[in-house]
DNA sequence: GTGATTTTTCTAGCACCGCTAGGAACAAGA
DNA sequence: TCTTGTTCCTAGCGGTGCTAGAAAAATCAC
C-alpha cells in the first residue's frame, strides 16, 4: 500500500517538474522554444517519460496554462481589492490584466491565445481560470446596469484581450496602450 | 526586351498560383496544412521555387493576409454604405467584421492573429490594411466626441477582434456572441 | 538470497517540418 | 550547332511531435 502512494507521490512530484520545466523554458524563450526533446533534457529524463504523464505537448501546455491562470486571478484580486470604489477597482483590474500579460507574455498565450484544449465556458473549466473571471466579474458588477453580469464581463474580458494582444504583437503602437484602455474603460463604465 | 517582359508575366502568374494556393488550402484544411511541400505539389513545382517568390513561408502567410485584408475591407465598406445612419453603419460593420472572422477564419487570422511581420500602425502598412482601418474610422466618427478618433477607432477595432478571437476558439459560448457585440456596440456608443 | 514477474524507462526510429547547396536541364544568343 | 546564362530539381540538413519494442529496474514469491 506504502509503495504505491510512494510511488505516485514521485510521480506527481515528477509531473510539477515537467510542468516548471515548460514554464520556465516558455517564460525565458517562447513557446517556440519549449520541445519535447528539450523539456526531457530539463527533467532528465527521457522523452518518452513526457508521454506518460501527458497526452502530448498541448496536454502540457494546457497544465503551464491552468497554473498561470491561478498567477492571474491573485494579481487580479489583489488589484481590485487594492483599489477603493468601483472606479478605481474597475482601472485596477484592467491595468493588472494589462501588466500580466506585459510581464508575462508566455503565460498568458497559454491561457488565452494558443489553440490548446481548456473547457473554458462551462462548469468543468478550471478553478483558476473561474477565479479569474470571477475577479473581472465583481469589478464589472456595479456597472451592469441592465445588461446581463456575466455577458457584461465577457465583453470587458473580450475589450482587454483585443487590446492587449493587438499590442503585443505589433499591431496596435505599444505607448498608446494606456490612452487606450483608459478610453476602453470610460465607455464600458459611461 | 520582350522576352524578358514574359518571364517576369510569368513568374507574377506563378507568384499569385502561390498565394491562391495558400489561400485555398488555409481555407479547406487550416493553416497547420500549409507546408512548403503540400503547396509545391499545389502549383507542380518544386519547393525551392516557393523560396525564390518569398523569402520563407511567414512571407506568403503575410502575402495571403495582405489580400484577404482588401477582400475584409470590401466588406466593410460595403457594410457601411449600406446602412442608413450612424447608429446602424456601426451595428453594420460589427456585424461585417464578425461575419468575416467567422466564414474566412484563416484568412482572419492571417491578418491578425498569426505573428507574421506585416507593418501596421504605420504609414508603410499595406493599402488594404489601411484601407480596413478607414472603414472602421468612418463608422466611428460620428461617436467620437472629445475622444481622440484614431485611438477611439483601434479600441473599437480591438474590442471586436478580442470578442471574435476568444469566441472563435472556445474561449466564449457562441450563441451569446450576438448579444455580446451589441452590449459591446452599446456601451462603445452610449 | 535467488529466480520470476511486473513496472518503469530508454533507445531507436517514423513521418513530417522549413529551408538550402549543388548539379542537371533548359532556353537564349552567337 | 555550340556556348552561355538562367531556371529548376534532387537530395539532404537539422529539427519537430510522437511511439514501438527492447532494456533495465523494482517488486514479489519462494
Amino acid at each position: 500500500m506504502s509503495i504505491q502512494a510512494r510511488r505516485e507521490r514521485e510521480r506527481a512530484e515528477r509531473e510539477r517538474l515537467i510542468i516548471e520545466a515548460a514554464r520556465e523554458l516558455a517564460e525565458t524563450d517562447g513557446w517556440e522554444a519549449v520541445t519535447t526533446r528539450r523539456l526531457a533534457e530539463r527533467v532528465e529524463y527521457s522523452q518518452p517519460v513526457l508521454y506518460s504523464h501527458f497526452k502530448g505537448k498541448d496536454a502540457i501546455m494546457a497544465a503551464v496554462a491552468v497554473e498561470g491562470c491561478a498567477d492571474l486571478a491573485a494579481e487580479l484580486r489583489a488589484a481590485r481589492l487594492a483599489a477603493g470604489g468601483p472606479v478605481e477597482a474597475l482601472a485596477a483590474i484592467a491595468d493588472a490584466y494589462s501588466s500580466f500579460a506585459e510581464r508575462r507574455p508566455a503565460l498568458y498565450d497559454a491561457i488565452f491565445s494558443q489553440r490548446v484544449d481548456l473547457p473554458f465556458a462551462t462548469p468543468e473549466a478550471p478553478a483558476a481560470l473561474q477565479a479569474a473571471f470571477g475577479e473581472l466579474l465583481e469589478a464589472v458588477r456595479p456597472y451592469a446596469g441592465d445588461d446581463d453580469l456575466g455577458l457584461l464581463t465577457e465583453t470587458l474580458w473580450s475589450g482587454l484581450h483585443g487590446l492587449v494582444t493587438l499590442m503585443r504583437d505589433g499591431r496596435l503602437p505599444r505607448e498608446a496602450h494606456a490612452r487606450r484602455v483608459a478610453i476602453f474603460l470610460d465607455r464600458f463604465a459611461r
